[in-house]
DNA sequence: TACTTTATGGATGTATAAAGTCCAGATCAG
DNA sequence: CTGATCTGGACTTTATACATCCATAAAGTA
């Protein structure tokens, strides 16, 4: 029950990306800034492309820029695009067969978990993020 | 984002407990009543034993038991019991030193999440579980 | 055209944690 | 004493997240 490094990786760039929302950005640089590993990066910003989160251009001062403002990304489509839909846990998938099926009392309670974190993602922007950009305590 | 199937195994393990409150069952019945692997069960267990969730019996008849009633025990502690606190990503450890700690927009998103997860956890018994029994739809 | 820069997509490798197994020992009822 | 049961640790297996590498395509520059 923990962000994956991906997905944080995948956050992580985009919102350093938000700071400059018209710019464009090589994978180097985020990479870089973001102590990434640049190859591993590459994966994770294809799959924002093929999402529509971000757009790519090859070739010299190539790389990538946000297609939507920062407020208009949210973070329930950067989840499903690095880690496919959101399920707290696989019986939940339609066309699973369970042999507990009949009397399962914990299915609606990960149910309800996961209508909650789809929420809490769905409700927070990139915008918003940068925003709330003072680092909470954790103690 | 998933449960653990070590999580799950614990609290179906003790749902089915709860439906006799007051009986004992060995982890064999367990075991076979929720196909759940005995040895690792049995590892569980002792999870469940040290936290104070149930308490043991050795020898000829013996088994576990709930130490509470349904109503008292909530998911949030097997959680812990399981898995040790929730936290969604490591660098919400205090004591933790990150290079990106100045600047780090994410960090509340997460908490937020963690906020909103332990709240629901909490604020399930299995009781509750129990009088909810009807899957949800899924689909 | 040739050259450089950058993303692309697939194949492959690695490291780690989760999941599962095994067993000798302790405890206890009958 | 015997058989049932839990206990605690060591150990093995498996799954997959994480990471790396490379040949190729695309695009700009001279």
């Amino acid at each position: 029950m923990q962000v994956s490094r991906t997905l944080d990786y995948a956050v992580r760039s985009l919102t350093y990306m938000s700071r400059r929302p018209v710019g464009r950005f090589n994978i180097k640089e985020i990479s870089e800034n973001q102590h990434i590993p640049l190859n591993y990066l590459a994966k994770i910003m294809r799959r924002l492309v093929n999402k529509g989160i971000v757009r790519s251009m090859v070739g010299p001062d190539g790389g990538y820029a946000l297609r939507k403002s920062p407020a208009e990304i949210n973070l329930r489509e950067i989840y499903e695009a690095v880690e496919g839909e959101l399920r707290m846990i696989d019986c939940m998938d339609k066309g699973t067969i369970c042999v507990l099926y009949e009397n399962c009392p914990q299915i609606s309670v990960w149910d309800k978990l996961q209508i909650s974190m789809v929420k809490v993602l769905q409700d927070t922007t990139l915008e918003d993020m940068l925003n709330q950009n003072t680092r909470v305590d954790v103690a």
